[in-house]
DNA sequence: CTGTTAGCGCATTCAC
DNA sequence: GTGAATGCGCTAACAG
């Protein structure tokens, strides 16, 4: 920083510095420095000599310029948390390669006008893909399909089946949950759900009851529904044990709802795991790992969604044929001891 | 996606293409659309409308590249989890105005080998300027002086005092919790702090100490360091309460530390705030609005560091005298209702 | 193997 | 006011 005073910067090196300093044409430098096979050896060494003698640094906006592509692509999001952006990314930075491919990331915040906004932005620098990251699994309305770089929906589906989307599958996690709760040899389970308008909830719950049924079992109770937070849990867990206070496993809608029904199990002396296990749904770290004990929970597997994500929108920047529809992407049971006891 | 098929990329319409259309030469395009003052209002309006037609989206590429700017800025994380990283994002994007500047983000997960590799990819990209986000306090290897934009470390500030850093002041925040608690009536009052191998937790224990002596009040027992967990806090609490059963408030180095003395206390069944007082740190809003009470915390300003560090990066790249050194940034209490009796 | 030439898409002189 | 020409830094034909 402390050179740059006054916009009297040094001019950054250039290729034709390169050249010069080597003794050779522009093109052999640019030959010898991408790796193409045409260049002496000689003559390929005295060219890297002089490009790190220079701290020579490629323009990668000429370079895009020319061959029209950026290895760039937007991540569009209006997922303020981060909590599913962020293993996305991650997992899309693994799939491309550190440093081969850099990740431009725009918060959209949940705002129509500012989303069109950076899409444009993404698209005036001429990103070689977007991936767009939603913050729950009900459909989002598409990006359309005039855009000239192929487009990817991660867990918010479009709601234009001739888009593609990945979303975690929910029903399957569901369904998981409660074919767990069965091995540990529960059979009076209840089910605290979140928000009701919700596609996840409704997801979770609907493959949790054919668990059920495929078991010949029956849910203890409704479905209970409200909202996705901790005191819902612990309010609902209550009213459920007093209820039915014969229940020994409850499954939630989320983490948070959990850790709320393990509090409240706690306060009413009941034990977890032992007489009753709780099971989550997210796997959030913070959550899942402080709640006494800890939580077993269902994991989304958000880093492989970001690395599916990269590897489809690879293969349509490759002139693959794209897929299309929602692909539901397998979920994971993650086993702590709200539902084992640890030795 | 769908009209990509097969690599028969439609050309995507250039400058030429809409001077064309509108019947000027490429350079009065430019400046119409440009909003350049040399140029007739109607032959503006007719290029405007020709742009519109042909949905003209400008290649920032070639922009960048006769401009030599980018409105481009990186930011260099390696705070995985995104709790810091995130609103410093949303503040910077706020200053720069949405849209008009763009944010890589890569993340370096800890590893300088992927720091070195992401930062040669942000500088092949010319980006404008950078933004290195740490996920502690402790000061980081400084990215060196040789770099040909300027660099603004945050949260972790650079190890070399001529770079310019903000940070939150940590002894403030810890001053600030002790001085609330006085307020609050408390005066037999323990401290559980985090590990103590961190800048952050000496810091603030060094704020709330001196705070404590200003008022001419002793701190009961000792700092107790361990861990930055849950875990960590609830045992802490419980040794504490055994040792001094007498204290009426308890100052935590962080919220997931207050969370667990805040469990603690339940299990006790000392009432918060009533009986004894809580406050943490970090207004981690999932922690610190699910606890029961919830938490009274000191909150660091994370999205105005972010958007601070925005606007030193501008004024660096207009060639401004580039400030140095750290900067402590005022930090801010939130009180919920641990300490104060909500109604 | 190496060098010359021609753009990539745009902003910017500087004539007209 | 407008347009022809020049160049940003680089890659990709081509010709030697």
């Amino acid at each position: 920083m402390v050179q740059r005073e006054g916009r009297a910067e040094r001019r950054v090196a250039t290729l034709s510095d390169v050249a010069q300093r080597a003794g050779v044409s522009l093109a052999t430098a640019s030959k010898a420095l991408n790796g193409r096979s045409e260049v002496a050896p000689a003559t390929r060494q005295r060219v890297i000599a002089a490009a790190e003698e220079i701290s020579f640094t490629p323009n990668q906006l000429a370079r895009s310029l020319v061959e029209n592509r950026t290895r760039t692509v937007g991540l569009l999001t209006s997922d303020l948390e981060g909590r599913f952006v962020l293993p996305i990314l991650i997992g899309a930075e693994d799939a491309f390669g550190a440093g081969r491919v850099d990740v431009f990331l725009c918060d959209a915040r949940g705002d129509a006008v500012r989303e069109r906004h950076h899409l444009n932005a993404l698209l005036e620098r001429r990103v070689d893909g977007i991936i767009v990251v939603g913050r729950q699994t009900d459909p989002r309305p598409s990006l359309g399909h005039e855009l000239p770089v192929p487009v990817v929906y991660v867990y918010a589906p479009s709601d234009d089946p001739s888009d593609l989307s990945l979303t975690p599958d929910n029903r399957a996690g569901g369904r998981l949950s409660v074919e767990h709760l069965i091995a540990c040899g529960r059979s009076r389970i209840a089910y605290i759900s979140g928000d009701r308008s919700y596609v996840a909830a409704r997801d979770r719950v609907e493959g949790a009851l054919g668990a059920l049924d495929d078991a010949g079992l029956e849910l203890v109770g409704e479905v209970m529904y409200s909202e996705w937070s901790e005191h819902w849990g612990r309010d609902a867990a209550a009213m459920l044990l007093t209820k039915h206070p014969e229940i020994d496993g409850i499954v939630c809608g989320s983490d948070q709802i959990a850790r709320g029904a393990i509090d409240t199990l706690r306060d009413l002396r009941r034990a977890v795991p032992d007489d009753v296990v709780v099971i989550g749904f997210d796997n959030w770290e913070i959550l899942a790992t402080n709640s006494r004990p800890a939580l077993t929970t269902i994991d989304a597997n958000m880093q492989e969604l970001g690395r599916t994500a990269a590897q489809r929108i690879f293969e349509a920047i490759d002139g693959e044929v794209t897929e299309q529809g929602i692909h539901y992407q397998p979920v994971r049971l993650v086993i702590r001891g709200s539902t084992i006891e640890r030795r």
